[in-house]
RNA sequence: GGGCGAAUGGCGGAAUGGCAGACGCGCCGGCCUUAGGAGCCGGUGCCGCGCAAGCGGCGUCAGAGUUCGAGUCUCUGUUCGCCCACCA
């Protein structure tokens, strides 16, 4: 990676930094950290040419932040290692480019703007103005000129201009879907939806669902690609979960149909979707979601208040419990039954809310034999249970005592009519084709994968450019009249619906097509939108005449690390590769994939262990932290906590520990020689070293750390990064006031510190190589400005190591040998020593294990 | 309930299948200081033996397995965290 840059090499020691013997200043990163930061934003020091192409070009983004009012330590441990890795980028000579914006739209302004009567606008942009000063605060390397804020119309206005693309491709549709719904305040989110009882978060009644036609996405057509991450540098469990999301399952679509009965003449189509046609023969029932179109038709008059009033209560259940396969079974009977098609069984036809409208057909043909759910619901309901797949042996008649679900490689077909000895899997293929042949059934496949419901019944949020014409139906609002401008002024009317509905100046809009009278679109879209491609819009945020400059993108894009939280795994990071692909074939880009190489981050909660958010009160203010200890502490400690995958509770516990060290590195890199100075008086070396096996140990432990922490920084292991500077510094600190800090080797060490802890501590690091430059008479040059150091591999060869010798892998004794020893030497030197030879008592070794001349272990049967 | 993770001293955590506990906090002892929420030095997994240098045993959520050797790999279980489609 530092191929090319020159090794750091010794200031030259008589001119090196020799402050006063008495009152070394302290180190005050309050005086010092806003004066650079001032310096830099003075000098330009991190704006990114992006027409500069003679550099390699690196894109580091974080997930840029939703604007809640204050930015909590949360953001803090979100960015701060982001900013310390594209300054490690810059350092080895690429181009970075690392930008931020917030995400602007959203429920929690609504959400205050509701209860305290202000404007949602008021609101988010007061918070924005106050998070970006604690971003400043922070020193990291953003280039402000490329700040994009979702809310306003210059970026919001491609969101509707990629939307009628969508529209025109066939990508957007409107079908009807159920929603949340409070009668007072509309559409509510899950947030909103409060207690067991279901209530509505502001007045307390009773929610329940109700029908709205909304905006879809069709995420689905992609579904497939989506499932490709092969270029993509992704973190296994995230590609699992999008894995899972997807839900992939091949199957088959089987038509059953209605029986005919006293009150209707049946002959309907009843189609499900199966993962195992093979069962097909232990279909004893079938069972709809509550919510089919057919139930209505199928039941039977005196069953209807029966069946009204469970399907009233499964609309008051979350997905979430319907899905339990732990709840007791519910459902009714319908008083239809349906057709087996590969017998011609009259089979009942039930509904039960483990049946979802919205997976599959929303149909199923129930297998109790084999499936765990179909099964629970049998026993309840004292429903037939028909085996029809066992191994082979096994009598076919034995009850069962569970759903035998097992796949063992000598199951076969049984109770399956012709088709009876079949393996499963021939089995499957044998029914569907066969069924296939009259257009009964076809192999297919599902998802669990939905489209994506993005429109909103909410104000604050990307109107939707379609207008309602009673002549032309739904009609896009034309290029030339984007932005649909979301109006300033707000009536909530001390509601929580969305008042847009109420707004007659947005509402009234002459049809594009006819020009007679018509309505607006009052839905707005959801949030995920802005997220889903403002990467791009980051290099162009002020342009003008389309939502992206090309050639930056070509040249930019995809973005080479992306961070954020593992929360995001499903929604955002899928959306945005929707988005992605979408664009592409639409024209607008080439790329398939908007994030190269991703990594996420763990979450910060609170003390208390939960979430944090402003209305627990769990937030912690960082500011006045930053007060007390400088940016330079915090964003060391952020990192030095733990895994940065990890996350967890916050506590500052231990954050004196990292001032401490800050501390130190100030001490020895301005007074090496502390209060007794050197010459005659000098401290003896330590372990009666002389001075040329100090610098060699000082050089050692300096390209050791050099080495270990170049691979940690790429590798985001921050915690151990920290660890090893801190080491270095211990180190070097057992020399201070020796004669070995008048060497080369101990500028050499200084300045590897210093370089190497720069892009965690910008600004003492920045604050300490300006003095030792001015000190050594060189002229002033950022450290931010020089590359990042090489490894002297000469310095690091070590002569002897110690090898630790265990009798039946425990360690007995340890022996110190050359490096090179040979395994036969290294057998005879641990067999040699008294304490093995003791405890082996004349035994002799059944067996001798070297471990690469790491360890030897003697092992001796009993 | 399902999907994805995690579990190591008093605490945060470290450890390519090879010396468990790096680094730091806290705590204990000492130094310095008029003073300290400052600084410096030393000690610190648990239990036992020893005045002591030291010696022995036990130890990575529980239980099984693979291996010369397991915190690490496999299986079973427990507990905790994140996500589950209108919070972002």
């Amino acid at each position: 990676m530092s191929e090319g840059h020159p090794t750091v090499t010794a200031i030259d020691e008589t001119q090196s930094s020799r402050p006063g013997r008495t009152g070394l200043e302290r180190y005050q990163p309050t005086e010092i950290e806003p004066r650079w930061q001032a310096r830099w934003a003075e000098l330009g020091l991190y704006e990114t040419d992006l027409d500069d192409s003679s550099r390699p070009k690196s894109y580091i983004l974080t997930m840029y932040p939703y604007p809640s009012g204050d930015l909590h330590i949360g953001h803090w441990y979100i960015v701060t290692p982001t900013d310390a890795l594209a300054r490690f980028h810059r350092m080895h000579g690429e181009n970075v480019f690392f930008p931020i914006g917030f995400d602007a739209y959203g429920l929690p302004a609504e959400n205050a703007a509701i209860k305290n009567n202000i404007n949602p606008r008021d609101w988010t942009m007061q918070n924005i103005e106050r998070e970006r000063k604690q971003f400043r605060s922070m020193g990291a390397v953003f280039d402000w000129r490329f700040e994009l804020v979702t809310c306003e119309p210059e970026f919001y206005r491609w969101n509707q201009w990629m939307f009628l693309r969508f529209l025109e491709a066939g990508l957007a549709y409107r079908r009807m879907s159920p929603v949340d719904w409070c009668p007072n305040d509309g559409t509510l989110a899950r947030e909103q939806v409060e207690g067991t009882d279901r209530h509505c978060w502001r007045c307390g009644a009773p929610v329940e669902k109700r029908d709205l036609e909304q905006w879809y996405l069709r995420t689905t057509r992609y579904a497939d690609e989506l499932l490709d991450f092969h270029d993509l540098d992704w973190p296994e469990p995230i590609r699992l979960q999008q894995t899972n999301w997807i839900g992939r399952s091949e199957g088959g679509e089987i038509v059953f149909t209605t029986a005919p009965d006293d009150h209707q003449p049946g002959g309907d189509e009843l189609r499900v979707f199966t993962t195992r046609p093979d069962t097909l023969f232990g279909a004893t029932f079938m069972v709809l979601a509550p919510e089919h179109t057919l139930v209505a038709r199928l039941t039977a008059p005196e069953r209807r208040a029966e069946v009204d009033a469970y399907i009233a209560r499964t609309q008051t259940e979350t997905e979430i419990e319907r899905l339990s396969t732990e709840r007791e079974k519910t459902g009714v009977w319908l008083g239809a039954d349906a057709i087996n098609p590969v017998n011609g069984e009259r089979i009942p036809i039930w509904i039960a809310d483990y049946v979802l409208s919205g997976y599959g057909t929303g149909a199923i043909m129930a297998v109790p034999a084999h499936d765990e759910r179909d099964f629970a619901f049998a026993r309840k309901f004292g429903l037939p249970i028909r085996r029809v797949i066992a191994p082979s042996g096994s009598a076919d008649d034995e009850a069962l005592d569970d759903a035998y679900i097992a796949h063992t490689p000598d199951e076969m077909l049984v109770n399956s009519g012709r088709f009876s000895g079949m393996s499963a899997p021939d089995g499957m293929r044998a029914i569907v084709d066969w069924l296939a042949g009259d257009g009964r059934a076809k192999a297919t496949v599902t998802y669990r994968l939905r489209d994506w419901l993005f429109s909103r019944q909410r104000y604050w949020g990307t109107p939707i450019p379609v207008i309602y014409c009673e002549r032309d139906g739904i009609v896009p609002v034309p290029d030339e009249d984007l932005p649909v401008r979301l109006p300033e002024k707000v009536d909530y009317r001390g509601r929580g619906e969305n008042p847009l509905n109420h707004d007659e100046a947005f509402l009234r809009v002459a049809c594009p097509r006819c020009g007679e009278p018509a309505r607006r679109e009052t839905d707005t879209m959801d949030t995920f939108v802005d997220s889903s491609w403002y990467w791009f819009r980051y290099l162009s945020p002020r342009m003008d005449d389309g939502p992206i400059d090309r050639s930056l993108v070509d040249r930019w894009t995809p973005v080479d690390q992306y961070t954020g939280g593992a929360e995001h795994a499903v929604m955002h990071l899928l959306y945005s590769r929707f988005w992605t692909k979408a664009m592409r074939d639409l024209g607008l880009i080439a790329q398939d994939e908007p994030f190269r190489r991703l990594f996420n981050q763990g979450q910060i909660l609170g003390a208390d262990g939960e979430r944090l958010s402003k209305s627990r009160g769990n937030v912690q203010d960082p500011d006045h932290l930053v007060a007390r200890y400088g940016a330079d502490t915090i964003r060391l400690f952020l990192m030095f906590m733990g895994p940065w995958d990890q996350g967890g509770p916050w506590s500052p516990t231990g954050i004196g520990g990292v001032h401490k060290f800050l501390g130190r590195v100030w001490t020895i890199a301005l007074d090496p020689h502390g209060r007794e100075g050197s010459g005659p008086d000098a401290a003896p070396l330590p372990d009666g070293e002389d001075a040329a096996a100090a610098a060699r140990t000082i050089r050692m432990a300096a390209h050791r750390a050099l080495r270990v922490v170049s691979t940690e920084y790429a590798e985001f292991k921050f915690n151990t990064m920290v660890a090893h500077l801190m080491e270095l510094s211990n180190t070097l600190l057992r020399y201070r006031g020796t004669e070995a800090v008048d060497g080369p080797a101990w500028d050499e060490a200084i300045d590897l510190l210093l370089l190497m802890l720069a892009p965690a501590a910008p600004h003492i690091t920045e604050e300490l190589w300006s003095r030792r430059a001015a000190a050594a008479g060189a002229p002033p040059s950022s450290i931010h400005a020089q590359a990042w150091p090489t490894v002297d591999a000469a310095a690091i060869v070590d002569e002897t190591r110690e090898v630790p010798i265990q009798i039946n892998g425990k360690v007995r004794d340890r022996v110190v040998v050359p490096v090179g020893i040979s395994q036969a030497d290294l057998e005879a030197l641990a067999l040699g020593r008294d304490k093995i030879k003791t405890l082996l008592n004349g035994r002799t070794p059944d067996r001798i294990i070297h471990a690469g001349g790491r360890l030897v272990n003697i092992v001796i049967r009993e």
